[in-house]
DNA sequence: AGACTTTCTGAAAACGTTTACTTGGCGCCG
DNA sequence: CGGCGCCAAGTAAACGTTTTCAGAAAGTCT
């Protein structure tokens, strides 16, 4: 259906080869004949077919974004991020999402070898077959979040546990001694890492009490309900995500604890919808975005020396904490505390 | 550096042919090759060349997705909408954003050319290059909230029109005079239908006010503090999108003002934060999500049959009125009811 | 005016697959 | 015992490009 070179050579009268180079002025034709191409090429709505060129030019100028999910504030700010350094480049993306099922991570791997020219992936799941021997040899990849991050190429790791350490340290320091932690699946590695952190913030004599989540709303909602039925509520709560976070906050405003006075509440990667909810929550900020924008840039360069690509740096991405009014420690006291607006 | 299917043949000592048929199971091949073959290729790890074989296969097993833009939740809930679609049809997605220029959005066009089986894109921008004549003849393409809509092929639109015509006359029952709109775009299809489904609305007798925006939160909160100086405060603002409409609650709770309490707000689309904020927001509900599922299905029926796809259906997407509290005429009458809903 | 250089164009190979067609070996039946 | 069909495996064409190489035409210099 669709028009080819030949198509359009045979329609101007000159070889594929003149068509192909008026197409790409890559050397000079004579005005006459690139005349006629040209006019040849727009009669027929004349599209080069991307996939024959990149196979032959061994470039497609796309690249892969595998991620275990797609949905979520989180994601869609590191696709964000992504996508603009890609499209500043005149790169395209080509996603995929795992659903932290390695299997599947696997299948997407092999169908994205020949169609992208590096692959940008993040993989926290810990546990069936290694990724490592199902990346498609020679291709640059770039990890972010992954903890197998060593020994592939360049990754990205954000300093959960720095984060998640400084988060409870700032609760203890604010007073609270009895601090809960609502966890993310066991099988993650950032989940992992942060329950690290939380151990590690609260010190020596504070007991831990963690709770069992999967970073959905539903399940830090179930812990919320828990914990507002408990006999021996904790004085505060450290969500290992904002999604967690945000759902206990709406089973403890459900069940008449009041955040921050009757307990304080935090969460951790500052989504955007973390300062709409009231009171607003405290959380830690990851910039996730600038993470995915750094990921892309150093795949370009990974792709553009593939010899250099061994050098598997692992680069930590700082985080830092934003206290608002949810924890109960607000330095302002800011007025608009919406708690008591009923 | 990847090995290709020459190196495997000759690993294995058989042909590529022989590699091939055993990799596809195609037509039956003697154990002894077969196992030849299957040990070379995993010895080797091989991978085939996807791009290599959408090219004699014609089918590329992917389906470009074009938006005006990838961030926002609006758009993150499309494409999780079309992902999950996808990923049922063992699909990939190639995704692109256009920023709302079609120049760009034409180049995007060009390059997808020949890398999938089909588009489904998203222009509600107006003006310029008709796409049209840009869209690569003969691809299969599905249009969403597309002014153009007619004569490419099938296309989804959400009832912009009548989901505001609801909304404002949701208003007007609940006894406001005064109604302003704080519109999008001018340039914005989806824009276009909602102001003018404002002006349905307001019905004969009341005057329509209506504020500049671009759908964007600043816009909205520019917009809110311009209401809440003004010396003609309306008693009602429609805000053509919901973060617009969050934008301007941000501003009025700022100045002072209380929603509903004062003024009462209601907003567009239902994204997740809007029944997040406080109060949580009145809107008109729009299954994007669902409409994307739908529109990728619709794709795949334009895919396995291309003779069909000159039948150019425009489906409406209906959409449904959602009451929370900032609109002040919540059933309870009062601010606090939670809105159900996930 | 002849040889040499320059410039443009076309033929053909290459990219990595799939698949139609061909070959060759083997058993079966007449 | 010879032809016939069958089946496995190999050869080569095809997909739609880019690019190298060679050839031809034209221009330039002595």
């Amino acid at each position: 259906m669709a028009a080819t070179i030949k198509d359009v050579a045979r329609r101007a009268r000159v070889s594929i080869a003149s068509v192909s180079r008026t197409l790409n002025n890559s050397s000079s034709v004579t005005p006459n004949v690139r005349a006629r191409v040209l006019r040849a090429a727009s009669r027929l709505h004349y599209t080069p077919h991307a996939g024959a060129r990149s196979l032959i030019i061994r470039r497609t100028h796309t690249i892969g974004l595998l991620l275990p999910d797609i949905h979520g504030e989180y994601f869609s700010e590191l696709i964000r991020g992504v996508d603009r350094a890609a499209r500043a480049r005149g790169l395209h993306l080509l996603v995929s999402s795992t659903h932290g099922n390695n299997a599947e991570a696997a299948e997407a791997l092999r169908s994205m070898n020949g169609r992208v020219d590096g692959l940008l992936m993040m993989s926290p799941y810990i546990g069936g077959a290694s990724l490592e021997d199902a990346l498609p040899s020679g291709l640059p990849t770039v990890l972010m979040n992954t903890h197998e991050a060593a020994g592939i190429g360049a990754a990205f790791v954000v300093d959960d546990f720095g984060g998640a350490r400084a988060m409870t340290a700032h609760l203890v320091a604010a007073g609270y001694q009895d601090i809960a932690h609502i966890r993310g699946p066991a099988n993650d590695f950032q989940s992992l890492e942060r329950v690290r952190g939380y151990r590690a913030g609260l010190g020596a004599g504070r007991v831990a009490r963690v709770i069992d989540g999967d970073f959905t709303e539903g399940s830090g909602y179930l812990a919320g309900r828990v914990l507002a039925a408990s006999g021996t509520r904790p004085q505060a709560v450290f969500a290992a995500n904002d999604m967690m976070a945000i759902g206990c906050l709406f089973a403890l405003t459900e069940a008449g604890v009041r955040v921050p006075h009757d307990i304080a509440l935090a969460g951790f990667d500052d989504i955007p919808l973390a300062r709409f909810v009231s009171p607003p929550l405290t959380t830690v900020r990851v910039e996730v975005a600038e993470m995915g924008r750094r990921a892309l840039e150093s795949l370009i360069v990974a792709i553009a020396d593939p010899d250099a690509a061994g050098r598997s740096s692992v680069e930590t991405v700082p985080v830092e904490l934003v206290v608002r009014a949810s924890c109960g420690a607000h330095s302002g006291g800011r007025a608009r505390c919406k708690e008591a607006g009923d």
